[in-house]
RNA sequence: GCGGAUGUGGUGAAAUUGGUAGACACGCCAGACUUAGGAUCUGGUGCCGCGAGGUAUGUAGGUUCGAGUCCUAUCAUCCGCACCA
């Protein structure tokens, strides 16, 4: 009977299917353990056979955990709000509900190919209202609450209410604006919608001013993806910054619990240097200094206030408002179109830009608080605006980027650093001795930094100030296809929809065009806006939609517990699944996503909706699978093709030629000729009669025509392969090229095993005997590595492990029982439709989905002699033979009396030995 | 600019704690079986060398009896950077 995997794995999908192989049940007297993968945005692109990578990964532990007892939940969903969609709407006018279901089910035809073991009864899309109403339940949550500093937690406004009747906010700084100040006869004086005003410089989520990018001829706002070098990324428009108001999370208010939480959770060192580094929490001053001549002063935030002397200008963000009041006459003109063109430029653009340094002198001077020097200020696109204060003093002998501004502009550099300074380039250095700095020469710079701190501090012109690189979480797109706010502006002043009316579904439109001034396309469907009112009031709804991180943020709860209409999640549901166990996704997503979900997370705990407040325990993030691409070369001005090796012989031009019709290298010209209308009469110059492509490694992409579809895959090889394939390439986390050559390798493996079991002719070939030393010790061995490779995710390992054990079974003609169906269980994991089948023919009755996981025992796989290296002077020379029980003099004699080692030291004295037991044997002469 | 990752045969890679570099595969070479082979099996395969041997983990140093692994410097490639998800 030959291996026929097509039959046998449409045979076992359709049995687990029937038999609820799958479905997880919220009560279990195992323990849990919870495996997801970041779930996809369906593309219409579908799945390559890069997407499955993580799936698989996680599936297999998933499968692992199960046979080692645990009760897992493996569930899958579909983050189905986004910008593709609703571009794709814009071109063709179909609906984003209608293609983005059509994707979901070709999508799902694709996984379900793979043999995953995921729980489809806990399915959901984050566009679904009754997954949306949550979201929106979540958000109004947050809009209901402010981050009680002093307490270190969220609470609901109506305790800062109560404080601002009592005390007004003097104990409770304002996040939004520090500079509000009220007593509690303020508060109790102000009107309604000054009290709302000022409520929401509090609040978690908050509505704010802030630039996004207009782009006039288009009318609409776009993503920054949607804009290159400044202009539209379709139709090459300029694209300026405008200024919205917009929705945000007061995601900085939890800065400081994101960075300790790190400490207690597995991400890898390079995932959590990537948040901690978005976070960018800083030490340093607010120092003011006054402007020449006027009533003006400029704030800066300095890491490094040690370096106060060393300051020869300044520098403030092109957008700042102070630029406006202290530019002179003179220079108004310079500034005004310095701004122009700084309003054309992208954050990123900013910020990379180095070897172009441009600014424009304000002809304002700024005066130093401790030698009155007077200090020019400029203003530069370097300088962001949304960071620290926006304004910066610039000490070129220490920062290279204000050096290179310096000397650009020939501002004269003060020295600081005595010989530290070579005038050449910056010394960013932090430890060394202050000169010709007043009160702190000859100090250390760490002891200065403390001194200028707390001279500042008594003189009042600043104090010492903790600062964040990350900033709020802007939370508002002017889109259509995304969970609509649940807002209603009374008069103006935003009000949340009470929860009896949650789901807000968004309303049906036939046009996606924007707003007239930018708003989402929902600002025209006037009648759902505009809500009827008494007379004197207006009732407006929110026409902004909530952004694709919305939904993502907490889905991994909503996986608990996927029906529940009366809560987002049942607490006792979630109490007993508690947090994700092991988290699979890509690297992209290491900052937005996963700080996000964190956030929310720890508000949710804070208002006591949840018992954790990290939601991932361990992350593993998966490498990217990138194409390989094909190309052929077409001799330039003709229809002749050269096969790679003779290219350099003509004038060539490199096209990228369909992967699919390219077996290995060596290009199918019959299928190339067929491919497209013009290479219909191509010709070919061949090398020994084949036509061989180049190659190149690039990003997998339907443009570099270099994607593999899985079903072709999956048809040719079969599920089973096609996943080992993916984990015999390598490292999970590590990214590598697809090459679909391989896999024959994975294929022949799972042939082998197959014909442990069965002969062509005589069939089953299983035997009752019992095993051997020799078949037991390989088992064993193969045991140990499997259960330690799977637990560490060492997929490529175990793979590899697997075909040494059948390598070995083979040699020993092994058609035992006993050892088999061991590695059958061993195996369900990586293969599970080929395990239960062999598991099932050699008499088994029970899925082996629920088979218990062999034990391990040592005593199979003890050695009694190890085949030592023998070095001399660390260079290998020969291996001996030697009992492990052998003591070091006895290993000492026996390896000086060999052959070889004799030849290399004769003559010569030994200086030492050293001796590793059970490792190895150096001799130093 | 800031941050992250990765460099080992012709290719994907292995080497888990500083201890035999290249396991396991792909490819290639030779052979067996076969009407046939894109099936199966056997043997070989880092590089140089007839050989003894030498040499080899991006490059250059260092620590060590011993370095792919630790340290310093350097080069190259890829990824992310706040409205793609």
């Amino acid at each position: 009977m030959e291996y026929n995997f097509r039959q046998i794995e449409r045979k076992w999908q359709e049995h687990w299917v029937k038999t609820n192989a799958y479905r997880v049940s919220n009560s279990s007297n195992k323990p849990k353990c919870y495996v997801l993968d970041m779930f996809p945005y369906p593309s219409g692109a579908g799945l390559h056979v890069g997407h499955p990578l993580g799936y698989i990964a996680s599936d297999i532990y998933a499968r692992f955990k199960r046979l080692k007892g645990f009760n897992v939940l493996h569930p899958m969903g579909y983050d189905a709000f986004g910008l593709p969609a609703e571009q794709y709407a814009l071109e063709t006018g179909q609906h984003p509900a209608v293609t983005t279901e059509a994707n979901i089910n070709s999508f799902r035809s694709q996984l379900d190919n793979i043999g995953f073991s995921f729980d489809w009864e806990r399915e959901f899309r984050t566009s679904d209202p009754s997954y949306y109403k949550w979201t929106q339940f979540i958000f109004l949550q947050l809009f209901e609450s402010w981050y009680n500093r002093h307490a270190g937690k969220a609470e609901p406004m109506e305790t800062l209410v109560r404080i601002f009747e009592a005390d007004g906010n003097i104990h409770h700084e304002c996040p939004g604006d520090r500079h509000i100040r009220f007593s509690a006869d303020d508060w109790n004086g102000y009107t309604y919608e000054e009290q709302q005003e000022i409520l929401m410089e509090y609040r978690l989520a908050y509505l704010a001013h802030a630039e996004v990018n207009w782009c006039p001829a288009l009318g609409t706002v776009l993503a920054n993806d949607e804009v290159i070098n400044g202009v539209s990324e379709r139709g090459g428009h300029p694209v300026i910054k405008k200024k919205m108001r917009q929705w945000f999370l007061r995601i900085t208010e939890y800065a400081d619990r994101l960075l300790e939480g790190l400490e207690k959770i597995t991400f890898s060192e390079a995932m959590k240097d990537m948040q901690r580094n978005w976070i960018g929490k800083s030490q340093g001053a607010e120092i003011k200094f006054n402007v020449a001549g006027s009533m003006e002063n400029i704030v800066v935030y300095t890491t490094r206030p040690d370096t106060i002397f060393g300051v020869d200008f300044m520098v403030i963000a092109p957008e700042h408002d102070l630029v406006e009041r202290i530019t002179t006459s003179e220079q108004h003109e310079a500034v005004n179109a310095y701004k122009e063109y700084v309003q054309s430029r992208s954050e990123r653009e900013r910020m990379a830009e180095v070897k172009q340094i441009t600014g424009c002198f304000t002809g304002a001077y700024a005066v130093n608080p401790f030698d009155g020097r007077k200090i020019p200020v400029w203003i530069s696109e370097y300088v962001l605006a949304g960071y620290g204060t926006g304004a910066i003093m610039a000490v070129p002998c220490g920062d290279q980027r204000d050096f290179n501004f310096a000397k650009h502009f020939s501002i004269p550099v003060t020295n600081i650093l005595g010989p530290a300074f070579n005038g050449e380039d910056a010394n960013p250095t932090k430890e060394g001795k202050l000169y010709n700095s007043d009160f702190i020469t000859g100090m250390e710079m760490k002891d200065a930094t403390e001194a200028v701190i707390s001279k500042i501090e008594n003189l009042g012109i600043g104090k010492k100030q903790i600062n964040y690189r990350m900033r709020d979480a802007g939370f508002s797109r002017q889109r259509y296809w995304g969970e609509p706010f649940p807002i209603v502006f009374r008069n103006g002043v935003p009000e949340a929809l009470p929860a009896e009316e949650l789901p807000l579904e968004l309303p049906h439109v036939e046009n996606y065009r924007p707003g007239e001034e930018g708003e989402g396309p929902l600002a025209n469907v006037t009648d759902w806006v505009n809500l009827p009112s008494s007379a004197g009031t207006s009732l407006r709804r929110e026409t902004n939609t909530m952004p694709g991180y919305a939904g993502s943020s907490w889905y991994f709860l909503r996986y608990m517990d996927p029906q529940n209409d009366t809560a987002f999640c049942d607490r006792k549901i979630s109490d007993y699944w508690g947090q994700v166990d092991l988290y699979i996704g890509g690297t992209e997503h290491a900052v937005g996503h996963l700080l996000y979900s964190r956030m929310w997370t720890k508000a949710l705990y804070d208002l006591g909706f949840i018992g954790f407040d990290e939601p991932y325990k361990k992350l593993v993030n998966q490498g990217m699978i990138t194409g390989s691409s094909r190309l052929v070369y077409r001799v330039r001005g003709t229809n002749q093709y050269v096969s790679a090796g003779l290219k350099d012989k003509y004038e060539t031009d490199e096209l990228h030629v369909d992967v699919n019709i390219v077996d290995g290298l060596e290009l199918d010209t019959k299928a190339f000729r067929e491919w497209r209308s013009d290479f219909a009469s191509a010709q070919f110059i061949l090398e020994d009669g084949k036509y061989i492509c180049g190659t190149l490694s690039e990003k997998m992409s339907k443009r570099l025509f270099n994607t593999v579809n899985p079903d072709m895959i999956v048809d040719k090889f079969g599920a089973d392969t096609f996943r080992m394939y993916e984990m015999f390439l390598g490292p999970v986390e590590q990214s590598k090229p697809w090459e679909t050559k391989g896999i024959e390798g994975v294929h022949r493996f799972l042939k082998k095993l197959w014909r442990l079991f069965m002969d062509e002719q005589k069939g089953l070939i299983v035997k009752n005997d019992a095993p051997t030393a020799e078949e037991l010790k390989t088992l064993h061995k193969t045991i140990r590595k499997i259960e330690e490779d799977t637990e560490r995710l060492s997929y490529n390992t175990a793979v590899s492990a697997f075909m040494v054990c059948v390598n070995e079974l083979t040699d020993l003609k092994c058609h035992k029982k006993a050892v088999l169906e061991q590695i059958l269980i061993l195996l369900a994991p990586y293969a599970p439709h080929v395990s239960e089948e062999l598991w099932q023919t050699i008499g088994n009755s029970g899925s082996i989905l629920d088979a218990a996981f062999p034990e391990f025992e040592g005593k199979y796989v003890v050695e009694s002699a190890k085949e030592y290296p023998v070095s001399v002077n660390g260079k290998l020379r020969t291996t001996i033979n030697i009992s492990l029980d052998a003591g070091a003099e006895e290993v000492h004699q026996i390896a000086l009396s060999n052959e070889v080692v004799q030849k290399w030291v004769e003559g010569q004295t030994i200086k030492k030995i050293v001796f590793v037991p059970g490792k190895m044997i150096n001799i130093v002469i």
